[in-house]
DNA sequence: TATGTCCATTTGTCTATACAATTATACGAA
DNA sequence: TTCGTATAATTGTATAGACAAATGGACATA
């Protein structure tokens, strides 16, 4: 008999004992259903209040579920999923650009998956990224968001490993890395560059100068999509208009850029600037030399910072979707829903506003 | 009533909740014993059994603890010997204004201390602070910095309670809590607005306006800092020059009050932006009005965040600073090295810029 | 095929009752 | 004082019975 009722072991931890070692032994295997409550009644002789309580201290252990109409179950062992709810997220600078927005978005959907946030600037440097990744680590966060230091592959990929090392998973956001077999979110700077310049070629406009850093592929793949827009609208390609420089931001840098390309000598009708931050140097360049945007000469950006007093044509990034999509790609991470690799890749659409100037007769 | 039996709430999980926000609230405190099982039957009406039930549950999940013949207890909240080094960061929006400097001067002294930063937006509304504030409390984070929510000083209360409770140290940034002894830091923005202030009086202008919110004690602090230099210097203060607002930044609304201003009836020859964000707005529509900043009208703000492509004469505020000064306050707190409430003011300056003309002819 | 309805089964919630085990406290005896 | 013992209070264990809620599956209907 299972049940000893001189025992002074109560009953139901004698028939909570006895399910265990069941489970344990294999006979009860996982995805079994043990006998109903009634049943095991019948069986051992007990009341089914006495049963319930063996079998809610199991479901407490994590041994069984109970599933209304159709009985209990052994449940697969699985290893506590860690008690942490942290997700970390490594960004460039929270000051710059569309950092903001991009931590709200992750952080929003963090917070419908009760999770948090914990917040770490790299300053697109290594040794600062390697810096928060030993910290996160320490705190054991579940899962990080990345976006790639403005440095070398090489560095990127050593980041991300110490961190897969730690069977953290890692979804990068906004730039990614070609050699690197990793879950991102992006959005299509090709085709993003490549409709903005085609708007600016369908409003007349054909000596277009553009600036951008070839440091991050973002910033190249803009550059390519501007090329191809102009090749397929037969357009030659003038190097001495791609002002490029391969370093980080850096606002003097870029100044001079500007200020080539406003010259006269330039010729140029229209800029595309790499990133909206560029062109506010346009902006106020041209003030202060005496150019009117966009009668003497038209600018385009990319980004859609939300950029007080101008009225920049620019094309619209999904920054707070990216960082929401990232927090959902690392959540199924971590529940382990997926395994191939994920390349989610969002849409950008143009936001036709007042700075660019149509050069049409007929317009 | 504690229990609603026509609820389809089970009455067990009823009193578990009620159970459950009595020892949250501290009515039921660490150590003291709740009523036994027949008591709360009889002043509930539920049996035994349930009772019992709702009891196991807060005993599983670590509140309280059964002592045969003794009674049941509530526990002291251990939070496990925090091997987290993590500080909250309590801001109404990443996206907006001053926060992703206050944000990044946390963080970068945060760095220094070996401390991580979790950030959260509240959007200035209680229930996203008591959200995250739980959220804080299950990661165990070792302190909390906490700028107070525009809403009621009692419900900012609670959210402080809530983590006092917890044996967790906050630290009060920008926004101070007259009623509350509690470590904060502020800048003075009194002073702040009176020098402001009394730089537009010593270029000669007599009326001037103010368009600012009345729901945050800094910015009514700076409307008493205007009013005290006009008092100084003689000139009569005109209610109609004072465009208030009680509620939380309101672009609409606000682009009223600098409508009326800016219109010449107002015969106003400089404003006080409550602050910066309020001034661009004036920027915005002096344009769209032909009105030129400062030819026509001064205007002066306040916060000095890195606004492009304008000049504006404002205070400084040392909003990193104040971040980094927050949380050296708090790791001495952690660090259990003062007793005595600490309020740290910081100084504030003026910046010259070119938003303010001079009316004196000997100038 | 798709959709809605009903049924049987199983767990979920709840009551009422009884006796057992534990232990702080008081009290009495050594 | 010290030790043992009785007592009362409180939680622990257990029973028996009732109805509620969810739901897979069978069956009927559109």
């Amino acid at each position: 008999m299972i049940i000893d009722r001189d025992s002074p072991i109560p009953q139901y931890f004698q028939l909570q004992t006895w399910l265990h070692e069941q489970i344990e032994q294999g006979v009860f295997k996982p995805g079994d259903r043990i006998p109903t409550e009634e049943e095991l009644g019948q069986v051992v002789g007990l009341a089914r209040a006495t049963i319930r309580q063996a079998i809610q201290n199991l479901v407490n252990m994590g041994y069984l579920v109970r599933k209304r109409r159709l009985g209990t179950f052994v449940l697969e062992k699985v290893a506590a999923p860690s008690t942490q709810t942290i997700i970390g997220l490594l960004i460039p600078d929270i000051r710059r650009g569309y950092a903001p927005v991009l931590a709200r978005g992750v952080q929003d959907e963090a917070a419908k998956n009760n999770h948090s946030l914990i917040l770490c600037d790299t300053d697109d440097l290594y040794i600062k990224a390697d810096f928060h990744a030993d910290r996160m680590i320490e705190n054991s966060v579940s899962g990080v968001i990345f976006v790639p230091t403005a440095v070398s592959d090489g560095q990127n990929q050593s980041i991300i490993d110490k961190f897969q090392r730690n069977k953290i998973p890692v979804v990068l956001v906004d730039r990614s890395l070609p050699t690197v077999d990793i879950d991102c979110v992006t959005s299509d700077n090709i085709k993003g560059a490549y409709d903005l310049t085609e708007y600016l070629i369908k409003r007349g406009h054909k000596r277009i100068g553009i600036t951008l850093s070839t440091l991050i592929n973002t910033e190249r793949d803009r550059l390519e999509g501007y090329k191809k827009a102009l090749r397929d609208h037969g357009i030659p390609i003038d190097e001495k208009l791609i002002l490029t420089h391969s370093g980080p931001f850096n606002e003097g840098r870029y100044l001079k850029f500007v200020r080539t390309l406003l010259k006269a000598e330039s010729k140029v009708t229209a800029v595309f600037a790499g990133h909206d931050s560029i062109a506010l140097l346009f902006y106020s360049q041209a003030g202060k030399m005496g150019i009117s945007i966009p009668d003497d000469i038209s600018v385009v950006g990319y980004d859609d910072l939300d950029l007080p007093l101008i009225s920049l044509t620019t094309i619209h990034q999904p920054i707070y979707e990216m960082g929401q999509e990232s927090l959902k790609l690392i959540m199924t991470r971590i529940r382990g829903e997926v395994n191939s690799t994920q390349k989610i890749v969002l849409e950008t659409y143009l936001v036709e506003r007042s700075s660019v100037k149509s050069l049409n007769t007929s317009n």
